[in-house]
DNA sequence: GTCTATACATCGATAGAC
DNA sequence: GTCTATCGATGTATAGAC
C-alpha cells in the first residue's frame, strides 16, 4: 500500500531530479549556448541516459519551456519583491536597471527569454503567462509616469529591448550601450509628458 | 590548351551555377527560415546533389556568408542610390524609413543582417565590412542632424534596431512598432540637439 | 524509473571513383 | 565537378529487461 507520506517523498525525490536537470541544462546553455544543449550531453552531466530524460520531459521543447517559465520567475521575482520608489520617473529607472542586471548576470537567460535563439521553441502559453505578468509590472510603472498609451508602452518596449539586445549581441558582458538606459528613459519619458502638456 | 576565351566561359558557368545557389538559398530562407535552409533541399532545388554544393561553397557558414555580403549589398545600394533632401532631419528620417522597408520587403533578409538566426555564423570580417559602409553612411546623415557623439550614434542605433526587431520578432509583415520611427527620431533628434542647445 | 539497445529521420561534411 | 557511399552527430522515440 502507498501511504500519503510514501508518494510524497517521490514527489520530492522526482522534482530534485527535475531541478538537477534544469540546473545543468542552464550550466551548458551558459557554456555552449541555449540551442547547443543536447539531450546526450545533457543526460552525461546528470548522470543519466538520454531516454531517462523522457521520464521528466515529455521532448526537448519541454525542457526549453520550463527553462523559459523559470527565468520568468525569476525576473517576477526580481522586480516583484523590490520596492519602487514613490517617484514615478525614479522608479522607471530602477526597474530598467534591474533588468539591465538581470540580463547582464546570464547571458544565455537572457537570450531565451528575449529572443528567439532556438527556432522550434516557442513557449507554452502557460509559460508566456509569466511574461506578460513582467510587462503588466512594467505598465503599471510606466503608466504613473505618464506614458499610459499602448502606443508609447510599445515604443518604450522597443528602446529598451534595443538597448539591451545591441549589448548583448555586439558586446556581452560590457555597458557600451546598456549605460545609457536611464539617459534614454528621460529621453522617453520628457517627450511623453511633452506631447501631453502641449497637444 | 586552355585558352582564355575557355577559362573565361568556364567562370562564367561557374558564376551563374553560383548564382542559381544563392537565389534557391534566399528562396528557402524566405519559405522555411534563414535556419531551416538545409543542404540537402539546397541541392534538390538546383537540381544538385548535396556534396557537388561543396564546389562552390567551402562549408554551410560560407553560404551564409555570401547571402549576408549580398543583403549588405542591396542594402548599400538603397542607402548610396538614394538622394537624400538637404534638410537633415527629413533625410534621417527618410533613411530610416527606407531601412523600414526595406527589412519588411525581405524579412529573411533582414533577420540575416540584423539578428543571429544561425547561432553558429557569424559573418566574415570582408563581408561586415559592407555592413559597417552602410552605418557610415548612417552616421553621416545624423551628424548633420547634429548628432555626432558616438554615444548618440550607438543610442540611435538601438532605438531603430529595437524597433525594427520587436516588428519582425512579435508582428513579421505589420506595422505596429515600426510605424513610430518617424516619432522616435523626432524624439530623438530633439533629446540630442536640446542638450546641445542648453548644457 | 531507469537501464540497454535499437530504430528512424535529419543534418553537415568527407573520401574516392569517374 | 559531380557522383555514390559513408561518417558522425543530432533529436526523437520505442521495446523490453530489471
Amino acid at each position: 500500500m502507498v501511504t500519503a507520506s510514501e508518494s510524497d517523498r517521490r514527489m520530492r525525490r522526482r522534482s530534485a531530479v527535475r531541478d538537477r536537470i534544469l540546473d545543468a541544462a542552464w550550466r551548458l546553455a551558459r557554456r555552449d549556448g541555449v540551442a547547443a544543449v543536447s539531450l546526450r550531453n545533457l543526460a552525461r552531466e546528470v548522470d543519466l541516459t538520454q531516454p531517462a530524460l523522457y521520464s521528466y520531459f515529455a521532448a526537448k521543447n519541454a525542457l526549453y519551456d520550463a527553462m523559459f517559465a523559470q527565468g520568468c520567475e525569476q525576473l517576477l521575482a526580481t522586480v516583484t519583491e523590490r520596492r519602487y520608489g514613490p517617484e514615478p520617473r525614479q522608479a522607471v529607472k530602477q526597474m530598467v536597471a534591474d533588468l539591465v542586471r538581470f540580463c547582464a548576470a546570464d547571458l544565455a537567460r537572457a537570450q531565451l527569454l528575449f529572443e528567439r535563439p532556438v527556432p522550434t521553441f516557442e513557449p507554452t502559453p502557460e509559460s508566456y503567462q509569466l511574461a506578460i505578468r513582467f510587462f503588466d509590472v512594467g505598465s503599471e510603472l510606466l503608466a504613473r509616469a505618464g506614458a499610459s498609451d499602448p502606443a508609447h508602452r510599445d515604443i518604450f518596449t522597443a528602446l529598451i529591448g534595443g538597448l539591451i539586445s545591441q549589448q548583448i549581441s555586439n558586446e556581452p558582458g560590457g555597458d557600451r550601450w546598456t549605460r545609457h538606459a536611464d539617459e534614454v528613459v528621460d529621453m522617453f519619458l520628457d517627450h511623453v509628458n511633452r506631447r501631453k502638456d502641449s497637444p
